[in-house]
This record gives C-alpha cells, structure tokens and sequence, in this order.
RNA sequence: GCCGAGGUAGCUCAGUUGGUAGAGCACGCGACUGAAAAUUGCGGUGUCCCCAGUUCAAGUCUGGGCCUCGGCA
C-alpha cells in the first residue's frame, strides 16, 4: 500500500476569555488560508452579539466564519449536537483545501471536538429531568444519588452527590437506555493531526484586559442589546440569557441593581470564568503550545505552526 | 471641642465566662460526555490599629494614644 496520506491538519486556539484568541486566529487564518471554527457556546446565539464578543462583521469579512448564530436565544443546541456541526465544518473546509482553525473558549465543546467524545445519544427528556429534580428537592440530593448508585457505582462514584444536574444526566440516560452511562462515554480521538495553541497572560494582565473589555462593551451598547432581547420576550432563565454579561445586565434592567454594581458583576464573573477555563486548558498541558501574544510575534507562531 | 459607636482576612462582618481566631463574598486549586459563560467540590488567607499594664495566658480586661463614622456644638 501507498503510505498513509497524513492525516488533514486542524489548527486548535484555545485559551481563556479576553486573552487574544480572536486577534491571533485572524491573522493565522489569512496567513494559512484558513477558515474558522467556533467553539464557543454564546456565540452560538443570534442577536448576541457584543456581550458574547462574537468577530465583528468587519472581522468575518477578513476570514470565512463557521458555527456563529446558529440559533435563536429560546432554542437549545446541545453539545452532541455542536460536536456533529464541528466536525462537518471541519471535513467540508479540508475538502475545499483550506485550513480549518477550532478557535473558543468553550472548554467542553473543544475537548468533545479533540477527543472525540462519544457523547451517549441520549436527547434531553425535559420531564423526566423536571420529574428526577423534584425527587432531589424532596428527597435530598443523596437519594438521587443513591439511585444512580444503584444504576451505575462507576458513575455514581464520579459524580459528586451534590451536583445535582449531572447527576440528573447520567440518571437520565441510564433510565432511558437501561444501560450504565459510565459504560456508554468513550473517546474515539478524530482523525486529524491537531495542533493546539493556547494563547495565555499573566493573570493580573489577563483580568487588567478583562476589565476594559467590559467597559468597552458597555460602550459598545450592551444594555440596549440586551434590553432588546429582553423585549422580544427572551426569559432571564434562558441558557442563553444566563451568560456573561447578559445575566448582570439583567439584574440592572429589572432594578436589582445599579449599572455600576452590574458592571461590577460581570467583571467579576468573567474572572471566575477564566479560572475555570484554564481547568480544561491546563498550562501544564505538553500537548498545547501556550503563548503570549505581547512575547511572540505572528510570524514567529506561524514558523511554528510551518514545523 | 463634647457625646456615642467602631477599628479582626482583599471586602462586609462574627467572635461565648480571658485559653494565640471564623463566616459569606473575593482569591487560589480541581471536576466536567446531549443546559457548560451551566452545575459543582476542595483550600489558604491574618502585626486581631498602636503602646503600656493586669494575668500562667489578652482579639477579649485596664490606661494612654492614633484613626473612622454618626450626633451635638
């Protein structure tokens, strides 16, 4: 046989929020004739736009955009559902002959698109789950857990008591399937040769360049874009409308505080975020090339990225 | 200036009859397989304003000082 064709190549930028993702990614993509792939789970919305920090028009001209405003606010788009989308964009921009870029910071959609997740197809049943946190609510979040215990000790061992929500998922899917989940979660890495960068500051940096990107949204008129949501009916409970930004500004716009306090609060929450970020991002990782955009310069990265 | 209240963790504060401190938030570290910017676990934080005194022992009692807030002038 002929040597393998090597794999296609997909480019990974990963990394907190505010860090500079989306600068760097550009500026590869044009470099690289590369297009982008979202990984993140706001942008995903239509009519989000500056609270999610979704690439501008301007910037979506520069380099083809895949996986933005997919749906609206109301809708639900699970992460099986994002990993099928990513996965055909990727194919169909390798079969074009460009390069695709997995950029976002949504660590769970990228670690499902790298890893391969095989996600236990097993859609939402919304009473059932309805049906499991009552349960939890009058028996005690330890019942539940007993239950899957009982299902599933695999699971039931990962998942802690308390976190009721995932423990509601597995439960979920083990009721449906009358299978253990533990036993339906696999990983079938795709079949791509992955680079991953990680684009990272310090942290003090990091929050410094936080703070002044919330200013600038507010700026930018994220009040309004989220007073419009509001009035077009979108509930505050909505995934959607829990999201950075879109939840404190809702906080002001309901008078349960002031625009400074709820500036305040999403800066505050971003930061938090960015912590949890780096959980799935670990500057520990060998497999990710961290860099930070003030030490290295474009043509640095891409004589990297040429090996 | 007088009267009152107060100074304890980054912030807001709790601290029993004296036995060298603890909550929430912040912050730090983790988990994560169809809600994930969700949900959730763990963990420090420290001249207890300063000085002197009483005491085996002072955040706690006494005296003095400094500062903050409120009221009255």
């Amino acid at each position: 046989m002929a040597p393998d064709t090597p794999h296609p190549v997909l480019l990974a930028i990963v990394g907190p929020t505010a860090a500079g993702k989306t600068a760097l990614s550009l500026d590869l993509a044009e470099a690289l004739r590369g297009e982008i792939v979202s990984a993140d789970s706001r942008q995903i919305y239509r009519g989000m736009d500056i609270g999610s920090a979704k690439a501008t028009s301007a910037e979506q001209a520069r380099v083809p955009h895949h996986l933005l405003d997919l749906v609206d606010p109301d809708q639900v788009l699970t992460l099986a559902e994002y990993q099928q989308l990513a996965y055909r964009a990727i194919d169909d921009i390798h079969a074009r002959g460009r390069l695709p870029l997995l950029v976002g910071g949504s660590g769970q959609y990228v670690a499902a698109v790298l890893e391969g997740w095989r996600i236990p197809e097993v859609a939402p049943q919304p009473e059932l789950r309805k049906r499991l946190a009552a349960d939890a609510a009058a028996h005690g979040a330890e019942a539940l857990h007993a239950r899957l215990a009982a299902l599933d000790p695999a699971a039931a061992a990962r998942i802690d008591y308390r976190n009721v929500r995932r423990v509601i998922r597995a439960l979920e899917v083990c009721l449906v399937t009358g299978r253990p989940i533990s036993e339906l979660q696999a990983k079938e890495p795709p079949p791509y040769r992955i680079l991953r960068i990680g684009v990272t500051r310090p942290r003090p940096v990091l929050y410094e360049r936080i703070d002044r990107r919330v200013d600038a949204m507010i700026e930018a008129g994220l009040v309004d874009e989220v007073r419009r949501l509001a009035d077009a009916g979108y509930g505050w409970d909505l995934p959607a409308m829990t999201g950075l930004g879109y939840r404190q500004m809702g906080l002001y716009l309901r008078g349960a505080a002031t625009l400074d306090e709820a500036i305040a609060l999403v800066k505050q929450a971003t930061r938090r975020f960015v912590r949890q970020q780096y959980n799935w991002f670990p500057l520990s990782d060998p497999a990710i090339h961290w860099l930070d955009p003030e030490q290295v310069t474009v043509a640095e990265v891409l004589d990297w990225v040429d090996e």
